[in-house]
RNA sequence: GGGGCGUUAGCUCAGUCGGUAGAGCAUCGGACUUUUAAUCCGCUGGUCGACGGUUCGAUUCCGUCACGCCCCA
């Protein structure tokens, strides 16, 4: 390969000639002829360099420190991380590297490094190196490190993105997100924050005495939402299955079998277009407790918002995509009929649940429906089409109608609504909640109804799950079960305006 | 699935009313022992996304395709 002794003499040795490596540019081949040097004086991949301290504790500790303070007390470290700036200046250099915590900078010297401060001349920004020195203050006032011992661990064969502009290129971004990762700290401050909320959700529920279970990803029947799943095969069981939907069906399984407060947060799949707000695969926590109803969970999902916001940014006042957002006034919580009307004016309250009307009312605003489609089915594509992207402030929506909701338990008062609501914010769905039907008799018809729906061509409609049903059967307690969707949450909480930005390998097509 | 926009050097971007392309940064060579996007001097570096068509000639015009982004369904 290229990088051979003749390579390291001469200049030049044209690049991209090499067929094994048909994407090279000079730039990578000059990189390689440097490992192949460092390859002939010994181990090119070291791994015996430790660090003491990291850069951001560095400036945490001695930032407030004076230049005169730290000449009367000196302090020692070895850092570590990815070469990031380079200023050379004959005899003496600066240099920054990064680690997880942020950058420290260094400062080299001919005179104390002698051979050490040649080889560094010939290190590449993006190379990993391990220093170590007194820390110091520069002319400027910046902490440094006057390096005095210096080794390159691991040499990047890869040049980096312009250090100033970054890299803009969001099909780059995504697909080699290892890159955006290495020049672009508000990408790794998504990443951290994200890590940050899921954190504070799992603390929550732990602190409610809440089970963190799992179940199945790979289920022979796909239930717990309406959707339409993967279908994979195992060979060994001969057996079709599908990558989950919803876990929804087997975490109530536990509950039946007395768990009594469990949640999970993990993966499901959806067999759908991608978008700003939909990627195939997305994260879910799915929470499950009895003996409570949908009103509890709503009082939960209010008190987690604002906790979050808390602990993440210290403050109710939040900004998404530059609208101001105020966490602290109650969230609003209004029925999906209220809301309808709202947000059509003109149209006949009295109406709301009568076909022939809904059908024509739809009609007017170019949604599609099917025969099947009932009152219920029809006031939900109208709440869609015309209150969803409206609903911008925190605002819960209940009363949503049984049709639309196979696993709901009925409102005693009024059986043509479920007990469940959704919670909305920004626009978007982020929550769902509702207090389960644990009657398997209607659980049973409900499932029948969904079949039949697929059976008239309905890819999403539900299938039967007569496990799940002869569980039912057994008892399942009065239970309420909340979905949150936590990649929209994160989209929020990091002023993120795609999906995509907040998964650190979005789903993309394969590299033409 | 439909519509719009985009794809030019490693990165960020100009540009060519059709005559095979430039800048900044990076790289490479030189100067420089406290820089802050270091500075100064010099040299490199391109299948202009792919394929086809029109043309004496296509990176540019037309078509198809690929990938991405946005909007709609």
């Amino acid at each position: 390969m290229s990088g051979t002794k003749q390579d390291q003499g001469g200049r030049g040795g044209a690049a991209g000639d090499d067929p094994g490596n048909g994407d090279e540019n000079r730039l990578i081949a000059e990189r390689r002829a440097k490992l192949a040097a460092l390859r002939e004086s010994g181990p090119a991949y070291p791994n015996d360099f430790r660090r003491d301290a990291l850069a951001g504790q560095l400036h945490a500790s001695f930032g407030e420190r004076s230049a005169e303070w730290l000449e009367a007390n000196p302090t020692r470290v070895q850092v570590g991380g990815r070469l990031l700036l380079r200023r050379v200046m004959g005899k003496a250099s600066f240099a920054k590297i990064g680690d997880r915590t942020g950058q420290i900078q260094l400062y080299l010297q001919q005179e104390t490094l002698g051979a050490g401060y040649q080889s560094f001349k010939n290190w590449d920004i993006g190379d990993i190196i391990g220093a170590s020195g007194a820390l110091f203050r520069t002319k400027a006032g910046e902490l440094s490190v006057r390096v005095d011992g210096l080794v390159l661990l691991v040499k990047s064969l890869r040049p980096l993105p312009d250090k100033w502009h970054g890299l803009a290129d969001t099909e780059t971004r995504y697909r080699q997100r290892y890159v955006d990762l290495i020049v672009s700290e508000p990408t790794r401050q998504v990443f951290r924050t994200r890590s940050r909320i899921v954190r504070y959700l799992r603390d929550f529920l732990d602190a409610l005495d809440f089970l963190e279970v799992e179940t199945p990803m790979m289920q022979p029947i796909p239930g717990g939402a309406v959707a339409r799943p993967f279908k994979t095969h195992h060979n060994a069981l001969g057996l079709d299955m599908y990558l989950r939907i919803a876990p929804e069906l087997y975490l109530k399984r536990l509950i039946v079998g007395g768990l009594e407060r469990v949640y999970e947060i993990n993966r499901n799949f959806r067999n759908e277009g991608v978008s700003t707000q939909h990627n195939p695969e997305f994260t879910m926590l799915e929470a499950y407790l009895a003996y409570a109803d949908y009103r509890d969970l709503m009082d939960w999902i209010e008190k987690a918002t604002r906790g979050l916001a808390e602990t993440l940014y210290g403050t109710q006042q939040l900004t998404y995509q530059g609208r101001p957002y105020d966490l602290s006034k109650p969230f609003r919580r209004v029925t999906v009929e209220q809301a309808i009307i709202e947000h059509n004016p003109g149209i006949d309250p009295l109406s709301l649940r009568d076909l022939t009307y809904l059908r024509k009312r739809c009609e007017q605003l170019g949604i599609r429906h099917e025969p099947d489609d009932g009152a219920g089915k029809l006031q939900i594509e109208l709440f869609e089409k015309t209150a969803e992207s409206a609903l911008l402030d925190p605002t819960f929506v209940y009363a949503y109608p049984v049709e639309v909701s196979p696993l709901s338990r009925p409102n005693d008062a009024d059986p043509f609504t479920a007990d469940r609501f959704e919670f909305f914010l920004a626009g978007r769905e982020i929550a769902n909640g509702f207090s389960e039907l644990n009657d398997p008799e209607e659980q049973a018809e409900r499932f029948l109804a969904q079949a039949a729906r697929k059976e008239h061509g309905d890819p999403e409609a539900m299938r039967f799950d007569a496990d799940y049903v002869r569980a039912l059967e057994y008892g399942l307690p009065p239970t309420a079960g909340l979905g949150v969707g936590i990649d929209r949450l994160v989209m929020f909480f990091t002023d993120s305006a795609s999906i995509r930005d907040v998964i650190a390998f979005p789903q993309l097509r394969p590299e033409s």
